[in-house]
RNA sequence: GCCGAAGUGGCGGAAUUGGUAGACGCGCUGGACUCAAAAUCCAGUGGGCUUCGGCCCGUGUGGGUUCGAUUCCCACCUUCGGCACCA
């Protein structure tokens, strides 16, 4: 036996020793059909990390919450799932095999390895029998599968468009991943290409993920908020103009068709397909063409930086609803990807219009007037969302409050066929297709005959061939490997080429909780019986960065494989907790800044237990905290403080008596605050300091005859923080297998002390604190305030107007 | 600009339903043990005043509601996050 000092270097590795020999965390795939009486089952998960070959402080975070919600559970009862697994594909395998040679497959291997073993060093509960990789063509199999499911069903398509292109990291990049107009892995100014990609079409989704947002009760409201901000759903109409002279229509949207009247112009994006058409011919053509071409060097941040400008087409439109005839402008201010790429001007009621009117000296009618109030639009637009708004200048329609106005234009523009209601979105479909080596290979060819043709399910996967140079030219590397790309065409039989792009990352992690459920299937994807016994996570913890990109393509796939029969639910995740990030120094632990704290070092001086326990005790897990070297000094001081008490309580012979002593009472109370703390709160620092105040309580009355139980209650309350300290202490108590012992349980009618302390303020302060009886009555309680000399001498002499009690904490006399 | 979160000792934070502000930990001060140190243990630790009994002030700022406000309401300041040329 390891000497009687707390030496977390002997016990820590002895107790994951047995876990691992015992598979102590493991559950049997498929699951019993059906739960004992008393059992149920729960599905805990953290987000999938990518294997840098580090562990990082977030990991550590990440981890242990769900270790202790893991922990808990299993302890109360519940079958708990909780695997792991690698998000092995991406970039930074990619860039560092170009920087230092070797293979992107090898390196991602190797640190697989190295962080695998750093995590078994941490102590997790986790079910080793179904870890995954997302880099294994066991995996990307059925990545593949899905990507072709949703090809089926129209949900993946290729399509030429203007796309977000990082020039440093030589590929396109999805909207979500641009940043400010910057790349969001390596902070280069993003650039517009047009280009032929893929794409998932999540904008079907868009009113669903919205929609069945109802269903995700337990998610924190800014996530929620920030995918609603993201979805960008606007409501309004399509309007047509019709260009004078010609039989050309060009719609618009707008969130204000009561402002129709004031529109004096009409402008188009640079890159609207009908630009050249409208002007081929004129003598402006000219310089359309220029500014077209100048637009096109700009990038997004700098069209936003400058000032506005645009070209006079020399066409005219025609305002649908008073038939004049309107100048078409071309100007970069208005975005092909949003709407119909071109736009009614009302320089009256937008800021944006409004600069542009000034600056080509064109007209401003305004069509919206306050109820009360001057207003000048000439100076200034009048942009109001007030419904007591009236219309202004507007025919008919003149004199009626705009929300009103909205509708009725609508609804003439509707008769006349000249527009209908319309929603739009700020959503794009999500670009999926990636110019760069390590990922999934999408699984289709290019057949000169037959076009776009899928790859047969029978003949998956399309393995990721190896090839020799990564460096970016701008197309994906697995072009150069020419035998692998040179194929033959599963429909005709004829010549054909393999799909060279891979799939963005974002991917594979869309569907990997599913994977979890049945990790091994070489049939399916998964068995949906067994997916739906575990499915929806109950409880998914991970990093607030994701709120968006990850979270809003899991919803999506599960909500197409769902409509697709391959699932039995809508939503992959039914309560979400996100953690705050790390701070060290003010800034974000990167090893760009030099400023990582590894666990790893942590570890060997202070043992797993100190630092999983100093993570969750520096402040709410919710919230971004700075990392303090300090604090892991202190977990650690206590762990030291943890054994000796409850070893000087164990070697004690004391009768275990029935005696209600207040250490026993303290203990229940410490029971019941850190059940509710994880169970109901779901806060993880508070019930820290609740065990150490206990132990602190251990510590003032050794001799108490509770005070055996109250180590023991200490130890077993500990155990999901510091399992191994837990177990050790749990064994020299006399008893084995802590982590599966039942959560202890508290007496509700031990929870009062018999007394209290009774606050006796006058005038709402404090000036007295007196012992009281639980079961005195208000009036005792009243006399007994005032029968304090202390409170006396603030009563002398004034009249008591007013007594409050509130029983079992305070008395207040109002005097005056 | 719009939306959201937060602001409490020297520091991290606690106070769950409007009821004792500062639990727990760090740091610091003094003491015990020691030849000495480390470790450990004990005591103290929001600020000001004090006749040593206490008193006054104090949860970003200013108001308000209330017997009573860190907690509720209004306005403002600061910090952080999301969205933003999205028609």
């Amino acid at each position: 036996m390891p000497g009687d000092f707390y030496d977390p270097q002997a016990i820590e590795p002895k107790w994951q020793a047995l876990w691992e020999r015992e598979r102590a965390f493991a559950e049997p795939n498929p699951p019993p059909s059906e739960l004992g009486e008393n059992e149920r089952a729960t599905y805990v998960l953290e987000m999938l990390p990518y294997p840098s070959g580090e562990l990082h402080m977030g990991h550590v975070k990440n981890y242990t919450l769900g270790d202790v919600v893991a922990h808990f559970r299993r302890r109360n009862g519940w079958k708990v799932l909780r695997p792991m697994g690698y998000d092995a594909f991406g970039l930074p395998a990619e860039n560092a095999a170009i920087k230092e040679g070797g293979q992107p497959r090898e390196i991602t291997e190797r640190n697989i390895g190295r962080i695998r073993e750093q995590m078994r060093r941490m102590g997790w509960a986790i079910d080793w029998d179904r870890e995954i990789s997302t880099h294994t063509p066991e995996y990307y199999r059925w990545t593949q599968l899905l990507f072709l499911k949703l090809l089926e069903r129209g949900l993946a398509y290729r399509k030429e468009s203007l796309q977000n292109w990082c020039p440093n990291d030589q590929t396109v990049l999805a909207n979500e991943q641009v940043v400010d107009g910057r790349c969001e892995r390596c902070g280069a100014e993003v650039e517009k290409r047009s280009l032929e990609q893929w794409f998932f079409r999540i904008t079907d989704y868009a009113e669903a993920l919205l929609d069945e947002m109802n269903l995700l009760e337990h998610w924190p409201e800014r996530v929620l908020t920030m995918q609603r901000n993201w979805i960008g759903r606007s409501e309004g109409a399509e309007v047509v103009f019709r260009v004078e002279g010609t039989e050309i229509d060009l719609p618009v949207f707008t969130t204000r068709p009561d402002t129709l009247f004031g529109a004096t112009f009409f402008v188009m994006a640079p890159e609207h397909p009908l630009v050249s058409e409208l002007v081929a011919g004129r003598p402006e053509a000219e310089a359309v063409r220029a500014y077209v071409k100048q637009a096109q060097t700009r990038s997004s941040i700098e069209r936003e930086e400058k000032e506005k400008d645009g070209v006079f087409t020399g066409r005219s439109v025609i305002n649908p609803v008073n038939n004049e005839a309107i100048p078409i402008w071309i100007a970069d201010y208005v975005l092909m990807e949003y709407g119909t790429g071109a736009i009614m001007a009302v320089p009256a009621h937008d800021e944006r219009d409004h600069a542009f009117a000034r600056q080509y000296k064109l007209p401003i009618v305004q069509v919206i007037a306050p109820r009360e109030g001057e207003i000048d639009v000439q100076a200034e637009a009048y942009v109001s969302s007030s419904t007591d708004d009236i219309m202004a200048n507007s025919g008919e329609f003149t004199g009626l409050p705009s929300p009103e106005g909205k509708k009725k234009i609508i609804a003439w523009l509707g008769e006349s066929e000249l527009g209908e209601p319309k929603v739009t979105y700020r959503l794009r479909d999500w670009l999926i297709s990636r110019q760069r080596y390590w990922g999934c290979p999408i699984p289709v060819v290019y057949c000169e005959k037959c076009g776009v043709v899928p790859v047969p399910e029978s003949e998956l996967p399309v393995l990721l061939p190896e090839v020799s140079d990564f460096l970016p030219k701008g197309r994906s590397p697995l072009a150069a490997a020419e035998e692998w790309v040179a194929t033959t065409c599963p429909s005709c039989g004829g010549a054909a080429r393999r799909e060279t792009d891979t799939m963005d990352t974002f991917v594979d992690s869309s569907w990997y909780f599913i994977r979890y459920c049945d990790p091994h299937n070489v049939e399916a994807p998964w068995d949906r019986e067994v997916v739906d016994h575990w499915m929806p996570v109950d409880q998914y913890i991970g990093g607030i960065e994701h709120a968006i990109l990850h979270l809003m393509y899991a919803r999506f796939f599960t909500k197409a494989l769902a409509d697709m029969g391959l699932l039995g639910f809508r939503e992959p995740f039914s309560r979400l907790f996100t953690q705050g990030m790390i701070y060290y120094h003010g800034a974000k632990m990167s090893k760009s800044k030099g400023n990582v704290v590894a666990p790893d070092a942590m570890i060997k001086r202070y043992g797993a237990d100190a630092v999983r326990l100093n993570i969750l005790f520096m402040g709410p897990a919710d919230q971004d905290a700075e990392w303090q070297d300090s604090g892991v000094e202190g977990t650690s001081r206590f762990l030291g403080r943890l054994w000796r008490t409850v070893l000087e309580a164990a070697g004690a012979e004391k009768p275990l008596g029935s005696e209600v002593t207040p250490l026993v009472r303290k203990t229940h109370q410490t029971i019941a605050k850190v059940t509710d703390d994880i169970d109901r709160r779901f806060v993880f620092n508070t019930p820290i300091a609740a065990v150490m105040e206990l132990v602190n309580e251990i510590n003032r009355a050794p001799e108490d005859p509770g005070a055996r139980f109250a180590a023991e209650t200490a130890v077993s309350l500990i155990q999901p923080y510091a399992p191994h300290i837990a177990e050790e202490l749990w064994q020299r108590l006399g008893h084995e297998r802590l982590w599966i012992e039942p959560w202890p349980a508290f007496d509700a009618s031990l929870l009062e002390q018999e007394s209290f302390e009774l606050v006796v303020q006058v005038n709402g302060k404090v000036r007295d604190r007196i012992e009281a009886s639980v079961g005195a009555s208000e009036q005792e309680l009243v006399e007994l305030a005032s029968s304090s000399p202390r409170v006396a001498a603030f009563l002398e002499g004034k009249t008591l107007r007013k007594t409050i009690v509130v029983p079992r904490k305070l008395v207040n006399l109002v005097v005056g």
